[in-house]
DNA sequence: TATGAAACTTGGATCGG
DNA sequence: CCGATCCAAGTTTCATA
């Protein structure tokens, strides 16, 4: 048996939701940064066997730490060059603010977050041309009644690094 | 011989680095809903045989359509539950202007774009705690020489939503 | 000391590349 | 055809009583 590695059968992750398992860790980063890696390329990384790493994949996946697998695309390929920040605000404060639902359907969108500061949310698109971005922000601005002040992207330098994990 | 299905080995994708293909394109839509489908599912939904699914997934790898795999994380389970928009401005216009390589090193910043607008460039941060941010906005400053204007977010609705394909 | 829960390992069957 | 994944025991450890 190996010394080098931990005596299998010691602790294992806490009960809490929260990812405090150094083992779990491991796994999260490693998918992270290749989310087609096999359960046996990872099983080496971590140092447990095969099974192991499969059963806490699973829990990682349930607990909702893992929420998905995604292809990082170039935009450029697939046709989606232009890309820009959409900050929105509701045209009448008194009505009910629904605006995140009422534009989910448009799939341009690809975030959307509630922000500190002058906006209420802020939006991040991408699209094929400058019309396009137009037609957008009339679609947005008729779904969700709102006031809009877009930024326009000139270059991405990096974006999608995965998230660092301590430890 | 079958028009429905192409022979092995014939007209495939362009040459070119955009996207044209119908076939090529299924694929990619596919392993951006799902990074760690089989080849035999995404081969039974672009209706090809399994090597000629994954000659095509190697060449859209190679080609550079498809840049990477990720795991999606939920970022409370992972400590990052405190995100922000950094925009940041050079404070000295007349010195190269270099600031996404002297902040690359920085984990906390998951994008970096190059913008049209008031400043120069905007960052999307994710840290544990709004003393991290605070240091993590004193090393921007110090690492580039810029003055930064920082946007809170409250509530992500939704983030990292595949990108929509024609066709 | 005895018992039970949780986690790891092993080995074999099945499926995928 | 080889390797990866899945599943069903058997084993170790730790924390109870």
């Amino acid at each position: 048996m190996s010394v080098l590695e931990d005596a299998p059968g010691d602790g294992g992750p806490r009960a809490g939701a929260h990812l405090d398992d150094p083992i779990d860790a491991k796994i999260v980063q490693e998918m992270s940064l290749d989310a087609r890696a096999t359960l046996s390329q990872v099983s080496q990384v971590v140092g447990l066997s095969v099974s192991a790493v499969q059963t806490r994949l699973r829990r990682l996946e349930a607990r909702g730490v893992i929420t998905g697998y995604r292809a990082i695309l170039d935009p450029e390929a697939v046709g989606k060059s232009l890309s820009a920040f959409i900050e929105i605000t509701p045209l009448d404060p008194s009505q009910p603010d629904n605006a995140p639902e009422l534009l989910e359907h448009l799939a341009e969108i690809e975030a959307c977050h509630s922000i500190a500061g002058d906006a209420s949310y802020i939006l991040f698109v991408r699209v094929a041309t400058p019309r396009d971005l137009e037609a957008l922000i009339r679609d947005i601005r008729l779904a969700a009644s709102v006031r809009t002040r877009t930024t326009v992207v000139l270059q991405t330098f990096y974006e999608n690094r995965p998230i660092s994990l301590p430890g």
